[in-house]
RNA sequence: GCCCUCAUCGUCUAGAGGCCUAGGACACGGGCUUUUCACGCCUGUAACUGGGGUUCGAAUCCCCAUGAGGGCACCA
């Protein structure tokens, strides 16, 4: 391995500059998360910039949502940029598609000097040629000089680069040296027939333009690198040195991508048919109406549904209303996903940074600084990683433990922006109580905000836990002594009722067993913070009122038969 | 099919030839604590893909096999 790799040499003369550069298709995911991760960190710990380019090329599928929607994601997660789009703002000169004049020149250079040439084929002769190749089991790759080109038409053509011929190689800055031989590649298109420029060629371009000095990405893009090395010579540019980063894969080792939403719903969906024994989507789809006409809900297409299942669509905001109708969980795969399952950010980008990069030392629970501190091009794996959502959770749970209670309160107010709870009414003494509630015992955000339900609206009472716990083992009998006690509380207050919680846990043959009805009387389930502080935020009325009805709805049983 | 990359517990990883009877974390099992659920604490199970070399000595270096992943678009 070359030593002249491993330290930016740049460092003395040029400040180092990094660049992430998503195309707005669709909200940001983890992967790119941690690829904007990455180059936030390199450029920080060397006190150089980070740059982010919004590569919107593709006329098709950018959305001007999209990049909006990522770029909120970045702030949400705290990467902040030194040049680049400004958000709310609209588009400006981070955006490729806003380039175009600044492109031209340079495909008129290569033009020029013979580097470049059009070419003619239809995306369907390409398509056919492609196939006649697959066919006569040779690989097919698109050159200048080679056989059967198309003659020059006269509707809207491409412009190939004509890649050398000879072997290309460079040193990774994680994996080492890299050679591909030159016949390996095609001529690639750097300008489309809509007079767009390729990914490959805005690439080159704008890093050069914008003195990238560091290009981290995911190995994904390993092999465009030559191709994009053979551009920075044609035109005499230094090019910058580059770092792919192992990918990031799903507990099964599948890619980690947006279609997973798609699977996962078509899997719950046709669970959802089997179990209502019907395979007809044409009926569950009526049968959805009721559910999903309400709300936020849209009325759900049953010929949709239909193209949905036989995988003709991956549309993912269908997947999502699917779900939501038979009330299935998508898996989290966007930064925003997360963001709605309750998790914090700081907690999320922890462990993402743990995906293929290694501070040493044990170390797993890092602050910024510390990542920071710690973080460098020699520390990153060369191997793919699976993410773990359990581990996760179990990091969240960690943040949130030694989160203070004022960052929570901003933090669950942030979470609340993004999805709907109850929990929203609170006012920051309420949620101050909450919180403290519940910091101890929750992994994700979300969890606080659906298990502190009761404290908002009027539960109801779980059917097995009520018949468990009150209905059964002189639970009504427990609950009624119970209600005699609570009534005698002087004062609503932990003063006094703490001694009487004290009655309450001793009632009965097994210590904490009568305090159960209880639990499920104001709760409506059989798990629930300690009483103590339940009953003190709820109050004595809303208490006494949920007992009463409790006892009223579960009657005691009649005494049973002796065997 | 062709090209490229990678290979340590189920998962994330530590490991830069002797510190390795392979360390940590998640998950899982057992125990303690306990008014439920958690949290916390203690504890256990669990890995160097296989085969050849090199070396006094290999998880660490080399080769082959196998496996996994990526790429082969007028997507990025």
């Amino acid at each position: 391995m070359t030593n002249s790799t491993n330290t930016p040499s740049t460092a003395a003369d040029t400040p180092v500059r990094t660049r992430f550069a998503p195309s707005p298709t669709g909200f940001l995911h983890v992967g790119g998360a941690r690829t904007a991760l990455f180059n936030w960190l390199f450029a920080r710990k060397h006190g150089g910039q980070f740059v982010v380019r919004i590569e919107d090329t593709d006329q098709v599928r950018s959305t001007a949502e999209s990049a909006a929607g990522i770029l909120s994601d970045l702030q949400w997660l705290g990467l902040d940029w030194d040049l680049g789009p400004v958000p709310g703002a609209g588009k400006n000169e981070y955006f490729q598609s806003m380039r175009l004049d600044i492109y031209r020149p340079y495909i008129d250079d290569l033009l020029n000097r013979g580097l470049a040439y059009e070419a003619w084929e239809t995306p369907q002769q390409l398509a056919a040629m492609r196939m006649a190749a697959e066919k006569a089991k040779r690989p097919f790759r698109y050159r200048q000089n080679m056989p059967g080109r198309a003659p020059r038409g006269d509707g809207p053509c491409v412009i190939r680069f004509a890649i050398p011929w000879e072997e290309i190689r460079f040193v990774d800055e994680i994996l080492g040296e890299i050679r591909v031989a030159g016949d390996e590649h095609d001529d690639i298109i750097i300008r489309k027939s809509d007079g767009f420029p390729t990914y490959h060629f805005a690439v080159v371009v704008d890093d050069h333009l914008m003195g990238i000095t560091h290009v981290l990405r995911a190995q994904e893009h390993l092999m465009n690198t030559p191709k994009h090395l053979g551009l920075y010579a044609a035109f005499g540019w230094q090019p910058p040195r580059h770092a792919h980063m192992p990918l990031v894969f799903n507990m099964d080792n599948t890619k980690m991508s947006k279609r997973d939403k798609a699977k996962a719903a078509r899997h719950a969906l046709q669970l959802y048919a089997r179990q209502k024994n019907d395979a007809d989507f044409q009926k569950l789809a009526e049968s959805l109406q009721p559910s999903a006409g309400v709300g936020s809900i849209p009325r759900v297409d049953s010929r949709a549904i239909g193209d949905f299942v036989a995988k003709k669509n991956d549309d993912t905001a269908l997947a999502a209303v699917l779900a939501a109708s038979i009330g299935v969980t998508l898996p989290e795969i966007d930064v925003h996903d997360f963001r709605r399952s309750g998790y914090l950010a700081d907690a999320l980008l922890n462990f993402i940074s743990l995906i293929g990069w290694s501070p040493g030392e044990n170390r797993e629970i890092l602050s910024r600084a510390e990542m920071l501190d710690l973080f460098s091009l020699q520390t990153i794996g060369k191997t793919s990683g699976r993410f773990d959502r359990k581990k996760l959770q179990w990091m969240n749970g960690e943040y949130i433990r030694r989160t203070s209670v004022d960052g929570l309160v901003a933090a669950v107010r942030s979470f609340l922006q993004v999805v709907e709870y109850p929990l929203a009414d609170a006012d920051d003494v309420i949620l101050r109580q909450i919180i403290a509630m519940y910091q101890e015992r929750m992994a994700t955000l979300a969890e606080m905000a659906e298990n502190s339900r009761f404290f908002f609206t009027e539960p109801k009472i779980d059917r097995s836990a009520g018949e468990k716990f009150i209905a059964r083992n002189a639970g009504h009998a427990a609950l009624v002594q119970i209600r005699d006690l609570l009534l005698s509380a002087a004062l609503w207050n932990s003063e006094s009722l703490s001694p009487i919680m004290e009655q309450i846990i001793a009632l009965g043959e097994k210590r904490g067993a009568a305090a159960q009805a209880l639990r499920v009387a104001v709760s409506g389930g059989a798990v629930s913070p300690p009483l103590l502080e339940t009953l003190l935020l709820l109050g004595r009325d809303r208490t006494l009122a949920r007992v009463d009805h409790a006892l009223a709805l579960f009657k005691a049983d009649p005494p049973e038969p002796s065997q």
